[in-house]
DNA sequence: CTACAAATCATACCAAAGTATGACCCATAT
DNA sequence: ATATGGGTCATACTTTGGTATGATTTGTAG
C-alpha cells in the first residue's frame, strides 16, 4: 500500500515550517531586546516555555496511539446442528441394521401403522411385521415408540 | 479511593526539580559563553533543543496514552436455539392441551406404554385411555406415534 | 348457585401392534 | 457346493392401543 509522501510526513513537515518561522520570530524578539540591558534571563525564558511547548506539541503529534483490540463475542444460534451426517451411518453399521429394515424405521418415525408402511413399500404387512420385530431386537426396544425415540436419540433419523 | 500525593503528582514534581536543576545548569553555561562573544546564537539553540526535548519527556510522561479501540465481532454457533418457550406455550394453548394430558404427552415421546404412564403418575390404565384420545382429538391425530410426531414438529415437546 | 372444564375411573369392544415359528427365494462369501 | 444373511410371506396367538359411552368429583368462572 503506497502512502502519499506529504501524508505519511505531515508532522515532520509541520515541524520544520514552525521551527522556521519560530526561528526569525526569535531573531526579531533578539534585535528588540538586544538594546534593553539585563533582559537576557526573559529572553531566555521565553525561549524555554516556546520550545516546551513546541516539545509538547510534536510529542503529541507524533505517538503512536495504542491499539486496544477488542473481541465481542456473536452468538448466533443453528437450529440444524452439522454433525448429523458420520455419526448415523456409524451407529447403522454398529447395530447391524439393514437397508430395508432402516426404510421402515423411518417411516415408522413418521407416524405411519404398520398397514401404512406395508401399502408404501408394496409389501404385505406380514413382513413388515418381521422388520419391526428385527428392529425392535436389534434396537433392543420391545415398542414402535421406543425404536423411534432411540434411534431419534442416536441420530440415525432426523 | 485516595492516591497518594506523591504519586499522583510525580510528573510534576519530577518536572519542577528538573527545571530547577536546568536553571542551574543554564547559569553555568552562561557565565562560561558570555566571554565568548558572537556565542549567543549557540547559547539559544542549545537552551531550543533542551527545553524542546524536556516538553516532548513532559508530554510523553504527562498524557494520557491514546487508545485505539479495535471490535473485532467473533461469531459463536450454538446448536440450542432459544426460540422454544414462546412457542409451544402459545401452541399448546391454541390446542387447548390441559396439564394432564400434556404429562401424558411428554412420558408417551419418551416411548412409555400407556401401562407405564399409568404408573408414573398413580393413576389407572382407563385413565390413561382417556387423555390419550382426548390428546388424539386435539392434535388431530390416531396414532401415539403421529401425535408424538406432531407434537415434537409444533416444539410441544423437545 | 349453577354451568362447565378438568380429571378420574369403569366396561366393553375392535383394531393395531407385537411375538413365535416356519417357509421360500436369492445373492454372495467360504 | 453350501452356509449365511437379507428380504419376502404366512398362520396363529397375545398384548397393547384406541374408541365409545357413561359416571363421579372438584375447582372455577359467570
Amino acid at each position: 500500500m503506497r502512502t502519499p509522501f506529504f501524508t505519511k510526513n505531515k508532522p515532520i513537515l509541520l515541524y520544520g515550517v514552525a521551527l522556521a518561522i519560530l526561528l526569525f520570530f526569535l531573531k526579531w524578539i533578539e534585535l528588540k531586546f538586544v538594546l534593553i540591558n539585563h533582559a537576557l534571563e526573559i529572553y531566555i525564558g521565553l525561549i524555554a516555555l516556546t520550545f516546551t511547548g513546541l516539545g509538547i506539541w510534536v510529542a503529541l503529534k507524533l505517538t503512536t496511539p495504542k491499539v486496544k483490540t477488542v473481541v465481542i463475542e456473536k452468538e448466533i444460534f443453528l437450529d440444524t446442528p452439522p454433525s448429523v451426517f458420520s455419526l448415523n451411518n456409524a451407529e447403522i453399521k454398529k447395530l447391524g441394521l439393514s437397508n430395508r429394515e432402516l426404510e421402515v424405521l423411518q417411516l415408522m418415525a413418521k407416524g405411519l401403522s404398520n398397514q401404512e408402511i406395508a401399502a408404501q413399500l408394496y409389501v404385505s404387512l406380514n413382513t413388515i411385521k418381521t422388520h419391526t420385530t428385527h428392529l425392535f431386537e436389534k434396537l433392543d426396544v420391545s415398542r414402535r415408540t421406543q425404536a423411534v425415540e432411540k434411534a431419534k436419540r442416536l441420530h440415525i433419523i432426523p
